[in-house]
DNA sequence: ATGAAAGCGCTAACAT
DNA sequence: ATGTTAGCGCTTTCAT
């Protein structure tokens, strides 16, 4: 492999100067700049990266922390952020971490054998050793569709835009809304507070029985849900469920009930994945700015680890939008899956 | 951050014979080497990559090409060879590339600008200047679910999987089977050629004008393929769509037309991805073991760098397997969305 | 069995 | 404006 001494020789001149031409400083004669940038294309030098981040005390690159069981929402948004570092210049390293304490251990572990210029987190960690490590090795985090101590946040307002679509729901005429929701991730909570901030404000009763809380924002878990609801009570006309995923599994569910979406139940998402909007029916969901979340957490990231005020945490807070599709509509009259000739008998 | 030095000086020894204990050699006193060992889990030492990788001429970074506009299957693809790969001790370094020259030119730069172990690509190349860097490079490169000149490829028999997928329609009554395929990639030209091979063995004659061939492999091109299918000819009862997002978004185009699925037209896809078992219909697929497949990638790879025997490529085909669910079902008496009688028309 | 020394490729003072 | 030098953290001969 070609060396900067090589170059050096070529063009009869010290590795120092071809540093200083290959790394824009200034102080070179133009001339010699010229011979050795055209020798450099040339010869199809590349630094070494290895030798660099040694001397310089940077990896160019940094980590991301990933639930091990993430839904397409989370998929979609690390390919971005991971693309967008990518660009920045950075290498993204992925740790994949389940919910439990043990697999945060061991996530601390892999952490620990990395030299990393910063963090990006999708999933709030709660060994207290992550917040140690970061502040001890001085390393910059930002949390993205998530909150992590007081470190810099990208994100929407959850609980706002969960009120907002909730809202809608009320508006169309639903009085009877269930919600599938979530534990393990900040987001999950936020939202289920909108939900029910949503009913409180339109006078409507907060019923717990209504909510069903499962353990990871997968279709899969989407039909637990649906199915633990239907257990329960069937005397609803809307469902808010946490994520599109969510969503999807709960409208499977239904169809396998014979509850048809939207004429019986209105089914409401949150995140507006691409698969929303070729699904039958199409999906009703609260947007997030996928793209914008993905770019702007990788721009907080490198700012922070260029411009060094690693404690100055802020939050960027981006626009969601509701988005009306195919699977919500007004209730129907004399409306609820089990009407009050309780027709429908599972 | 701490250093070999501070352990060796620490113990009272050399770096030399703490380098040996943390690479496991032999000829160390064993109880000095119980000492360095617990000084080094005490005080958390780690060696520095970038210092190892300077000397021992690795990077323990392998390249990843996958095509810009990715799939589910090739998201869920890459996110578990990434995975696997990180487990054997590699860093995975994407490299996004459209189908377009100039994307692979730049992607060629960006690969060049690495000191890379090894390369797993996920899409066919056509610049010839790749395979003369990785020939040059002495890159070890594995194909997944794709071919790459003679390289080591992971997969399954498309053709063979193409064809038994087509085959069952015909088994069940289907006649007229529609195919929504695409270009760019060889696994569709190869499911393509199992789609005309299993219509040769039933007799069933060849009509071009029954394939329309998209550019990508996603479900916004699934619309596109299906409405083209449409416009030339409603005469069809199945459809066999090269990629299960493909799939799903023909099946939205059929359902905006009013026509049923399975009741109208059946639909099989081919993948096998994780939502394929959620939407409504339950899609009828080919399944991919997508699991083994990454697994065998990342275990090829790692053979293939450090075993050295580079240009020994070796074909790796996994079974594929049938999954027969909701989306297909025999044809209706008299069926073709356009009967006789020509009853819906456009 | 262990240590001294050289060197991987690069950058950053420091000199000039 | 440019060259000399030292050193980043590690591994690996080569001695002993």
């Amino acid at each position: 492999m070609i060396s900067i001494k090589d170059i050096a020789r070529q063009v009869g001149t010290s590795p120092s100067t071809v540093s200083r031409v290959v790394n824009g400083k200034a102080y070179v004669n133009s001339k010699k700049r010229e011979q050795i940038l055209s020798l450099i294309k040339e010869t199809g030098y590349v630094p070494n990266k290895a030798a660099r981040s040694m001397v310089l005390k940077r990896s160019f690159a940094v980590g991301i922390i990933v639930p091990d069981t993430f839904n397409l929402f989370q998929q979609q948004l690390f390919s971005i952020i991971e693309r967008r570092l990518e660009s920045l210049g950075y290498h993204t390293i992925f740790f994949f971490t389940r919910l439990d304490l043990s697999s945060e251990e061991d996530c601390l572990d892999r952490l620990a054998m990395e030299k990393l210029d910063g963090i990006v987190i999708l999933q709030e960690m709660h060994l207290p050793g992550f917040f140690e490590h970061f502040s001890r090795a001085g390393l910059p985090v930002v949390a993205s569709t998530c909150k992590y101590h007081d470190y810099s946040s990208v994100g929407v307002k959850e609980k706002q835009a969960a009120f907002e679509g909730v809202n809608y729901l009320v508006g169309i005429g639903h009085k009877k809304i269930n919600m599938i929701s979530g534990v393990g991730f900040a987001f999950g909570t936020r939202r289920t507070e909108g939900y029910y901030e949503a009913l409180a404000f339109n006078g409507l009763s907060r019923d717990e029985s209504r909510v069903s809380s499962v353990q990871y924002y997968t279709a899969e878990f989407g039909m637990y849900g649906m199915s633990d609801l239907l257990q329960k009570n069937r005397d609803f006309t809307a469902l808010f469920a946490a994520t599109d995923e969510l969503a999807i599994g709960a409208i499977r569910v239904l169809r396998d009930e014979g509850i048809r979406v939207p004429e019986d139940v209105s089914v409401l998402g949150f995140d507006d994945i691409y698969m929303s909007n070729y699904i039958v029916p199409r999906l009703t969901t609260i947007r997030q700015p996928i793209s914008e979340i993905g770019e702007q957490t990788a721009m907080a990231l490198h700012r922070s680890i260029t411009g060094g005020n690693v404690s100055a945490g802020f939050d960027i807070e981006l626009p969601h939008r509701l988005v009306i599709r195919e699977s919500t509509a007004p209730p129907a009259a004399g409306s609820g899956t089990d009407g009050p000739e309780g027709k429908r008998l599972s």
